[in-house]
DNA sequence: TTCTGTTTAAATCGAG
DNA sequence: CTCGATTTAAACAGAA
C-alpha cells in the first residue's frame, strides 16, 4: 500500500519509454492528436515522477518526437490559437507496442531511400498513395496489421475516448466532424466538403483525396478483446476531454489533415514515385539513413495508463 | 524570452 | 559481448 506523504511505487519511473508515453497521450485525445503541451501535461497528470525534471524528460521527449518517424506533425490551423503544431501517431504505427514490453521496441523498420526522399518532397501525396496501396486490394483488410493502429480500446472495459475505436486524426471523422455521415451520405465530393471547411485541397489532389478518404475510415476499426495486463502498478485514470478544437459553430475542427514528415512505406510503391516534383530539400542523406521508421514487433498493447478513469 | 522542433553525439540499457 | 533501442545532453534555429 502507498503510503500517504512518503514516496510510493507511484513515484517510481513508469515502465514506458518516451515513445509509449506520447503515444498514450495521443491516443488518449479524442482527435487522436496533441500538442506538445498537452503531451507534458497528460504524462504529468498520471505519473509523479514526471512531475520533476521537467527539464530534462521534456527534452528527451521532443527529442523522441522529432527522431521517430512514428509521430507524425499535423499543423494548426490558422484560427487556431496555440503554440506549436499537433503531434499525432503515424497511421503505419500500428504494432508499435506489441512487444512485450513497454520499454523498448523490437526492431524498428527501415525505410529505402527513395521512398524516403520521394515523400518528403511532397507529404501529402505520399500520404495517400502510401496508403492508397497497403489498403483494398490486400488481403488483410480492414483489421489486419497494417493501416491500423493498435489495441486501445477494450481495456478491461475501461473507458477510452473513443467507443467507436480508434480514430485517426486524417480519418473523414476528424476531418469533418460528426457530419460527415450525413456528408457521405450527401454524396458530394470529398474535397468540396474540405474545401468548404477550409482545409486546403490543391487541386492536382483531388482525384486522390477524393478516393482515398473512404478508405482511411479503416482505420477506425476497433480491436477490442485485449486483455488486461497483470501488472496494475498504474492504475486507469479517467479520460478527459483533450484534444478538442471546435470552430465558431462548435463543431469539432482538427487541424489540417497534412501530415509534415515523411512517410515510411512497408512495401514497394509501384508507379509513384514518379508523382512528385522537386527535390528533397527538407532530406538530408544522414537523416534518411539514421531516421527511425515503423515500428515493428509484437507482444502487448500499450496500456494501463492509457485509461482513465 | 520562452517554447517548439531538429539534430548530433554519447551514454545507457536490454535482448539475443 | 554486440547490436540496436532508448535516454540524456546540448547546440541551435525559428515561431509566438
Amino acid at each position: 500500500m502507498p503510503r500517504p506523504g512518503k514516496n510510493s511505487y507511484s513515484d517510481q519511473k513508469p515502465p514506458y519509454s518516451y515513445i509509449s508515453l506520447t503515444a498514450m497521450a495521443i491516443q488518449n485525445s479524442a482527435e487522436k492528436m496533441l500538442p506538445l503541451s498537452d503531451i507534458y501535461k497528460f504524462i504529468m497528470d498520471r505519473f509523479p515522477y514526471y512531475r520533476e525534471n521537467t527539464q530534462r524528460w521534456q527534452n528527451s521527449l521532443r527529442h523522441n518526437l522529432s527522431f521517430n518517424d512514428c509521430f507524425i506533425k499535423i499543423p494548426r490551423r490558422p484560427d487556431q490559437p496555440g503554440k506549436g503544431s499537433f503531434w499525432a501517431l503515424h497511421p503505419d504505427c500500428g504494432d508499435m507496442f506489441e512487444n512485450g514490453s513497454f520499454l523498448r521496441r523490437r526492431k524498428r523498420f527501415k525505410v529505402l531511400r527513395a521512398e524516403h526522399m520521394a515523400c518528403k518532397s511532397s507529404p501529402m501525396m505520399h500520404y495517400f498513395h502510401h496508403h492508397h496501396h497497403h489498403h483494398p486490394g490486400s488481403k488483410l483488410g480492414p483489421a489486419s496489421t497494417v493501416g491500423r493502429l493498435p489495441h486501445f480500446q477494450g481495456y478491461g472495459g475501461i473507458t477510452c475516448a473513443q467507443p467507436g475505436g480508434f480514430k485517426h486524426p486524417f480519418a473523414i471523422e476528424n476531418i469533418i466532424g460528426r457530419d460527415y455521415k450525413g456528408v457521405m451520405a450527401s454524396g458530394l465530393p470529398l474535397t468540396s466538403v474540405m474545401h468548404h471547411l477550409g482545409y486546403p485541397v490543391p487541386p492536382q489532389l483531388s482525384s486522390v483525396v477524393n478516393s482515398m478518404w473512404p478508405h482511411v475510415g479503416m482505420l477506425s476499426e476497433s480491436m477490442g478483446g485485449v486483455p488486461m495486463p497483470a501488472t496494475s502498478e498504474y492504475a486507469p485514470f479517467s479520460v478527459s476531454a483533450k484534444g478538442l478544437y471546435h470552430n465558431a459553430n462548435g463543431q469539432t475542427m482538427p487541424a489540417v489533415p497534412l501530415p509534415i514528415k515523411p512517410t515510411p512505406s512497408l512495401g514497394p510503391v509501384p508507379g509513384l514515385t514518379g508523382l512528385q516534383s522537386g527535390p528533397a530539400q527538407l532530406c538530408s542523406p544522414a537523416s534518411v539513413m539514421e531516421k527511425s521508421d515503423l515500428l515493428e514487433g509484437k507482444g502487448n498493447p500499450l496500456h494501463p495508463a492509457l485509461l482513465l478513469s
